[in-house]
DNA sequence: TCACGCATGTAAATTGTTACATGATTGG
DNA sequence: CCAATCATGTAACAATTTACATGCGTGA
């Protein structure tokens, strides 16, 4: 369901063909969240037949068209009415810490692999979302952009300053996750230096 | 794919029957990963099938029977490998954040509620973790004393240490959200304060 | 004309959620 | 004997992933 509300959320900026749809969701909104192609197509006809988008068509070229969506006032109110709701925590669900909680089952140096994966991985995540938060703040992002032209100027510091403040939860998450690898890793170092003491 | 390799972690602490797998599930295991009972009986009856586990008949009352796992040679070394191999990170998928960038669409009320709820949702995760924390290292955590007496002494140091590093990691996580949504909340006195300025 | 990007899908499989359904055992 | 807990499922639906499939447009 939270697909639906993320093409509602992205349809509010600038109405999107299905195409730049799925690219945004390669692209800036899919560093929050993500969908494949197939997902989107038709979930923006669903969308249609429930009247919260009305797909335009647009010439392409000679002999093609393209489905441009534009969001309803129903799709707005919809959107407005997710957004006030409380919401619902989904049931945790983390393959890594899953993972972690039975390091003994692999030999250390294939933990400290697992480990040095984890903080690079979440490393690269706050390099991205770092230049999310640069580009959403010079007001270069195209999204950003194209949704400030939209709405009034005396709402664009509650705008950007949202989407910031979004990116740096983030970003606190990813150095948590960095931090915990970090600490695994003397943890380990710590774990052998008994071994050895332990044999020696 | 994962509910399976969480099944075969628990009963590398102790042969259980479905229904003690379901409230595992519930419980210590839960706070990692969930699963409801309708997904745990048939996936244990597939991985049987499989030879990942051997389902053996108990006695229960006069009348009735129950089954209990027990993890097979096969089941260990498939688990084993798991542990061995490199995570698959999924794609990033976080509804709180989301939200939180579109924030310009509802009130400010509605932006607080939201942001104290999320605050103390994961307050209460962190107790929750911390709790398990102490079971685990003061050995009470009946999954860990099942675990221990089935394990050598040698080991014991890093089972404990392994599992409390899991949990420490995921209470890292629980206070990156925390602080993410009191910041949120100071954000949100700021541009009421310039609202408020603005208009007077 | 050829490669790359734009555009739009279908199909199958897997995974997860929600609701319903049933009956035995045990302890008070 | 009654409630709580133990035990085991089915069915329907919703969401997601993966793989396959097709064809036009545009610029070099």
């Amino acid at each position: 369901m939270s697909l639906r509300y993320a093409l509602l959320a992205i349809l509010t900026a600038a109405p999107l063909t299905g195409y730049e749809t799925a690219k945004r969701f390669e692209g800036s909104v899919g560093h929050v969240w993500h969908a494949p192609d197939s997902q989107i197509y038709p979930e923006l006809r669903r969308m249609e037949t429930e009247g919260l988008v009305q797909g335009r068509e647009e010439r392409w070229g000679p002999n093609s068209t393209k489905t441009r969506y534009y969001i309803t006032a129903e799709g707005e109110s919809a959107f407005r009415g997710w957004m006030s709701e409380p919401l619902r925590y989904a049931p945790w669900r983390d393959v890594a810490h899953m993972q972690a909680a039975y390091f003994e089952w692999t030999d250390p140096d294939s933990v400290r692999m697992h480990l040095q994966q984890h903080a690079q991985h979440y490393e690269e995540q706050i390099a991205q979302w770092s230049s999310q938060v640069q580009a959403i703040e010079s007001h270069e992002h195209p999204m950003i952009a194209a949704r400030l032209q939209r709405y009034p100027a005396e709402q664009h510091a509650r705008i950007v300053a949202f989407k910031s403040f979004a990116y740096e939860g983030l970003i606190r998450l990813a150095q948590a996750e960095v931090d915990w690898a970090n600490s695994g890793l003397a943890l380990l170092e710590e774990l052998e230096a008994q071994d050895a003491e332990g044999a020696g």
